[in-house]
DNA sequence: GAGCATCATATCACTTCGATATATCGACGC
DNA sequence: GCGTCGATATATCGAAGTGATATGATGCTC
């Protein structure tokens, strides 16, 4: 999933990893801040699969040069540090590839991975991604699961075996589902406007 | 978080495996299912602390017997077949130990852990091993957390930026915690009133 | 009594986490 | 100019969790 997110981040402009860190937080709603642990081996992963490239440290353009030299790349960083302000010493600048594009709406629009909140959110959030059969189905993909999940924490929520509190984080959960289902059916009511909107204006 | 989760089960009764997989889902409200990938090396961890202990398998009364011997297994099985009707072959079966209730109700009372959603909802699922200025404690410091987050996802549902369905992700995540906070306000009170009602009472 | 779902433990490779180490840069005081 | 503090940035380690898979017993049904 977090091969996913990356991917996803990168697909819109290049990112070193600290600032994708923050990134996830800020435009894919992932709400636990993320490990550098887990973010440079995922991008040292997908370095290795030719899903990503590392570029030029940073700087919209004046780039290019350097074929890895350290003369070259010291010789960059000084140029950038004298021009755009940018530059930090030890930024490595990851770019998505061509292979990497593919991957990723592969990967987000896979249907054999279940949805946890987490994963959902995710995917909703990079649904501009997705075509809007693709969207439909993921989302009522998660509407099955969450009318399960629903039945079953109501079913705890009402169990005379727990105490209060248990009880209460039953109820809470139940009230918790509820809502996201309001959510997902508002996203498909959308969904489905938008393709009347498209069917009508095709005539 | 799962040997809290563990020992708050065995706290009630003894438990095999298998089962804690169930009842973390029915008594404790964890929405994932834990795999045994971490339950079986969790229960053996907390074996090797000293903190939980195997038993004879199952059957409430009839136990006892059995000190090791393989023969010894076999025949206390045989026989647990034949009378209650329990008795799988393979279960091993846990009880707590006093370090290990000990070992439980500090780790509860942690401070110095910081709760996601779920490890919070397992800690309020077992509040009542709490005491009451605890329980508050626990719940001020979420309530905390949560109108930090829930500023960070309403500036990320404002922002221009994104494209709408990162900003309903962001939108829907305020709803999420704000729900979430009405959830901790309610219980908030409950627990002062209580604490007046034994003020009141006491005096 | 054969077949099948469920119960139950166990283990594997791979991911992720949390902590920690290391180094640079910018700002601030003095 | 000089130290130092906080933010930026990468890297690595051990411990823990995941998902898949193997293995086998037990009970249910026909």
């Amino acid at each position: 999933m977090l091969d996913v997110a990356i991917l996803g981040l990168l697909m819109e402009r290049d990112h070193h990893g600290y600032e994708i860190r923050s990134q996830l937080r800020e435009r894919l709603g992932v709400s636990a801040n993320v490990s550098f642990g887990s973010i440079y081996p995922a991008l040292a992963r997908l370095e290795r699969h030719g899903l990503v490239e590392a570029v030029a440290p940073a700087a919209p353009r004046a780039a290019a040069v350097s074929t890895g030299s350290l003369a070259g790349e010291r010789a960059s960083l000084r140029s950038l540090r004298g021009s755009a302000g940018l530059g930090r010493r030890g930024r490595k600048v990851y770019r998505i590839t061509e292979r990497g594009r593919q991957e990723f709406r592969a990967l987000l629009a896979d249907p054999t991975t279940v949805d946890d909140g987490r994963s959902f959110s995710l995917r909703v959030a990079l649904a501009r991604y997705l075509t809007p059969a693709l969207r439909v189905r993921l989302l009522e993909r998660r509407r099955q699961d969450l009318l399960e999940r629903l039945a079953e924490v109501r079913q705890g929520a009402d169990n005379p075996d727990l105490d209060a509190y248990a009880r209460s984080v039953m109820s809470h959960a139940a009230h918790s589902v509820e809502l996201d289902l309001e959510w997902i059916d508002d996203l498909l009511s959308i969904e489905r406007s938008d393709s009347e909107t498209f069917a009508r204006e095709a005539k």
